[in-house]
DNA sequence: CGTCATTAGATTGTCAACAATTAAATAGTG
DNA sequence: CACTATTTAATTGTTGACAATCTAATGACG
């Protein structure tokens, strides 16, 4: 009750579209692919799936050609569909659009975003200080809400373009990379702080700070997996 | 043969993919809706459009998904689709997203652009300034090439997703809406300008600068087309 | 024994027919 | 005459079968 902003899950209030068979294995799909179900790289073949969910391959190939738009699927004419399996490289790219998106996202939110929308974004806060005060291990829940908080911040700009490209596209991405690397929760407590002084600066409407703040918090958190990988790379295994 | 570097067309190093139908009546309809061949807001139907093209509905529909993903049709389950009709608040979004995207697309682009790119950029700019010194009051070769002149500066980045985001989705998206108001050139001076300094700033390797004047450049585009908006409004006809 | 051609198997691409849903036209009623 | 219910026509959703293409397994040949 006292987190009333904040107790609508992430993307709950877009309820997938399931009037189609088309539309829903195409919701499994991207689900099962984003949570690791289906393994990166791993070779998806049309009767296979198909005679997984019970459909044909009519629209099992409409789930599969907007699954490949949506950059979550390689295709290749005459051959076959692989998962998507992301490189570092490529995992850096997605960072440099982040920011770039991300950082106009926080600039918007600071401009246009209502007081209640303000106050959800509280409220999420004050559940990720609980969590750490728990010092809760399981660094999934801290990532969900970490993507929650973003998520939130995206809508806030009201630009519906921006919101598209960032929560329909790349935030699957993210978290494919997130469960692809089993991306461990890498530096919680800077993040928060960085997280409450962007909430400030969107809620007394400082448009030019939100967005600086924004575009560093997620530089450094690029940064951050960069880093880990140089070391990964200089010592590769200790097994 | 002294513009050996600009006489690549924009997209022509990317062959339309051919090797099935689906894949070919995609980018026909794409290149319809772009070129305006398809109304805006029409109403497109499945045994319409696979009469015309000669083939069945089946690759049909895995095209019009894809068209779909891109944001260049809007279906509706059991109800049928339509050719997008851009509204004037979504093309200022468009703006937004450009802005974000570009200026990262420049920034990238003045730290990792090869000598060779940067002479195909310049070449593309000494290809305007001679249509502009003609005074070719057609509009359509300068818009195609300030859109090259982008398009180049994308590819620069060496950033594949960008790359991806913008000329794959957004840019249709912004010939889309060219066709769909008839755009009229604008501020071509003062665009060639600009133009020229961002090649100036990349060509140098400063990094912060194009990402500068990149920005302020499409926000001119945008407050352009905001201001000729706004007057329309308060004038609405004239005939 | 290695390399290349051939063949067999499976998968993808395409099509036409059938079922389900929607929108429009018609008829019926207060 | 307005409003609602019904029917009808068209379109979309789905399926299974057929054709084209690719991969790899087999066998021939240098």
């Amino acid at each position: 009750m006292t987190l009333s902003h904040a107790d609508q899950k992430m993307d709950q209030s877009t309820p997938p579209e399931t009037r189609t068979l088309a539309e829903r294995v195409f919701h499994q799909l991207q689900s099962a692919i984003v949570r690791g179900e289906l393994a990166p790289g791993s070779r998806i073949t049309e009767p296979g799936l198909a005679a997984i969910y019970g459909i044909s391959r009519g629209p099992l190939r409409e789930a599969m050609r907007r699954l490949e738009a949506h950059r979550l699927i390689e295709r290749i004419p005459h051959v076959g569909a692989r998962v998507v399996k992301l490189t570092m490289p490529e995992l850096l790219e997605l960072f440099d659009v982040r920011e770039a998106l991300e950082s106009m996202a926080a600039r918007l939110a600071a401009e246009h975003m209502t007081p209640e929308e303000v106050a959800g974004l509280r409220d999420v806060l004050a559940v990720h200080e609980s969590q750490s005060d728990l010092q809760r291990g399981e660094a999934y829940y801290q990532r969900e809400g970490d993507l929650d908080f973003h998520y939130r911040i995206v809508k806030g700009s009201h630009n519906r373009m921006l919101v598209n490209l960032l929560c329909d596209d790349l935030y699957y991405l993210v978290r494919l990379y997130r469960t692809q690397f089993s991306a461990s929760g890498a530096r919680p407590h800077k993040a928060f702080v960085e997280h409450h002084r962007i909430v400030d600066a969107i809620e007394v409407g400082d448009a030019e700070l939100a967005e600086l703040l924004m575009r560093r918090h997620v530089a450094a958190s690029r940064a951050n997996v960069a880093e880990r990988y140089a070391a990964t790379l200089q010592a590769p295994d200790r097994g």
